[in-house]
DNA sequence: GTTCGATAGTCCAGTAGACGAACTAATTAT
DNA sequence: ATAATTAGTTCGTCTACTGGACTATCGAAC
């Protein structure tokens, strides 16, 4: 409910629909007297609301259930797998990953597009993009889902639904929203609506919403190389004044002289960052994705015992703890995940990162762990966030 | 709007009711025209809720306004400054200060009580708050203005309205508002809600509201021993996960090794506090208190260009910004406003924080500033929390 | 098998509160 | 004086939630 904004017996409604609407999603199959008893609302108001829900798509009722006792046996609703659904693309340097999800949270399809580079011109992109979208639209109609949004998630920040600097993709000011429209206009399925958000924003979403982490305050921190934080405060993501929040890649690490692609020195980047890990332990050349499913080079050099390697690691884990513990102290965070290449590096990486955050913030209870989430979880990040608009806003996409 | 509650058409009402009562504040004396035009309400709506914020006592109209152009001329509604009014109270450990706000934000009354000493047990600070409370009671009763709440803004970590821990005062898990009340039961003005919230938090929001910076991410750091932050997200003050956020004084600073009253080595507080630059400019003894109005001594000497003064703030700057290059980034404030006694460093030592700043995050956009409000001001500060909760919510208070 | 208690869900009159049009009120411009 | 303009009120209308009566469907007891 906007704050600066009246409230007339529409917006009571809205809010009433997207309540019965959260409460679904989050109690599964469930009665409407359980939904009555669980909202505070009387039995009438859910009929009649679950009744639009059921109109609209989003709900199904799906048979009686449960016989554990006397009374009339509850006619189950749960959100409709078959209704409206969500696209997420995670756009890389070096792949476009796609996802389509329905309103349960279930990935209904996936699909990857490898390519060499995509940096540069952000159309190369967008035409890795099309037969990802091709295929995740073919999909969404034989199953009869709707494509209610297309969100995107990359490593930039993001202002205004506008790519504001992506230097992994080396992007500057670049109206993504817009040139994916297009392209899917040309595919015809023009007038879907496109977001834009970072992929640590996402991440750190997605630690929230599916491994559990029911944190109200969640710094993730992740990586390959530019790396990045994605800060959620009341289970939210928090953008920053010029949303540039979370933006640790160029922060000076104490005495480290390393030289950066930034023209810096001794940036996180240069130290902790995944390139930069490999080159210190002699393993020079461009960093692979862990997308192909093996291990990075360096993981399996750090499980051997490589001096080299185990040497930069020590020294990574010590600059991002000493960089959590400028951020820890001020923002006191349930949880530091830490992402990207960082969980292949094993656990006693962690256990070095949070002793060095320790030794930075001796009081802090802030815990630190490894993200147990592949890394293409932001592509489904991404499109959690279009099936969430739909269950926060029923109403809006009653209007179409 | 509670996100999970229900809303029925009172809760429409308590909505719309704040949302005038909001405006009023924000316009000043404004019409009932106004007032519709600028809520989105109709007329009517308005005419009807500007009726029970007259019988509330919360409004109150000045005569008929304007008269530069046709029409009837506007008949003028303002806060009511004889209505509920809020007590804020500010205990630190040499003094207790305290001051009556009307709704209009005016402030009717101070009061003010010094003491050698109020750390250790609680009580002394209560009973050295019990003649603050008692004139501004007083005060209250002879300008027909209600008490509605008091406010206690005070150095330490807060959670769950329990006072957690305040290491300036020796205090922990004491339940202030338990004391306080009972206080003011002995006072006869018992059942007056008591609240408490963190001086540091306190002061970011005065930054906001009193010196018209309309940030909806700021940063405060203050000081005099026990340094902290108040962090500001969304325009609201952020807790952390346990209470704990802003808790800068014990980061370790890199290469520092000064002994901390901690037990530990080369924390902040040991490096920029207020006793800790006395002691390194060589002028030993307890930090003086800058209510008295005067310079304290470490002021005059940085002035005065001493070496060892100077040397000592160019170390505090330089740790200070160290410690705010790791959560700048990670927040993007809008603004870092220096408190406690910063501003008396003088304008180069703000200017060398914000190189530090600079030096450890290059790209970042946040500004630095002292602060220009007093160092009472957290009492003030306090005292809006009461005001605010009424503008927020007149109903609550309608139903006493 | 029938009856009773329990629970699920629907129906409908009642009600709170915002809306809108018509109205009154007070002022300036002609 | 009269028209134009803006402020504010009145009253009937509309929307959406409520509460109680009612129907539906089950298990358990007789």
């Amino acid at each position: 409910m906007e704050r600066d904004a009246p409230v007339r017996p529409v917006q009571q409604h809205r809010h009433n629909l997207a309540l019965v609407t959260r409460l679904a999603a989050r109690l599964g199959p469930v009665s409407r007297a359980r939904l009555a008893q669980e909202s505070g609302l009387t039995k009438s108001t859910v009929t009649q609301l679950t009744g639009e829900l059921l109109d609209g798509g989003l709900l199904r009722e799906i048979g009686t259930g449960r016989s554990g006792g006397p009374g009339r046996p509850a006619n189950l609703l749960v959100l409709n797998s078959l209704g409206p659904a969500g696209i997420g693309l995670q756009i890389e340097a070096d792949h476009v990953a796609g996802c389509l999800l329905d309103l349960t949270g279930r990935v209904r399809d996936r699909a990857l597009r490898r390519a060499d580079d995509l940096r540069g011109d952000p159309l190369r992109a967008v035409k890795a993009a099309e037969p990802v979208l091709r295929r995740l639209l073919n999909t969404a109609n034989s199953t009869d889902n709707v494509v209610a949004g297309v969100a995107v998630g990359l490593p930039g920040r993001i202002r205004d639904a506008t790519v504001v600097r992506a230097d992994g993709l080396g992007w500057t000011e670049t109206n993504l929203p817009w040139l994916l429209g297009d392209r899917l206009t040309a595919l015809g399925a023009g007038g879907i609506p496109v977001t834009v958000a970072g992929s640590h924003p996402l991440a750190a979403r997605a630690e929230r919403w599916f491994d559990g982490e029911d944190a109200d305050v969640l710094v993730y921190v992740g990586g390959e190389d530019g790396l990045g934080a994605g800060v959620l405060v009341g289970g939210e993501v928090h953008a920053g004044a010029r949303g540039a929040a979370g933006e640790l890649g160029h922060v000076r690490v104490a005495g480290a002289e390393e030289p950066c692609v930034c023209g810096g020195r001794g940036c996180l980047d240069a130290v902790a960052g995944q390139s930069a890990l490999l080159r210190a332990a002699g393993l020079d050349g461009p960093a692979r994705s862990r997308l192909a499913g093996g291990e990075s080079g360096l993981a399996g050099l750090v499980r051997s015992g490589e001096p080299g390697a185990l040497s930069a690691a020590r020294r990574a884990a010590a600059a991002l703890g000493e960089v959590l513990g400028g951020l820890v102290p001020a923002l006191d965070p349930e949880v530091v995940v830490l992402g990207g290449h960082f969980p292949a590096l094993g656990e006693d990486f962690v256990g070095a990162v949070e002793a060095a955050l320790r030794a930075r913030c001796p009081g802090s209870e802030t815990r630190v762990r490894a993200s147990r989430l592949p890394p293409d979880v932001v592509a489904r990040a991404a499109a959690t966030t279009v099936t969430d608009a739909l269950i926060e806003n029923p109403a809006a996409w009653f209007a179409e």
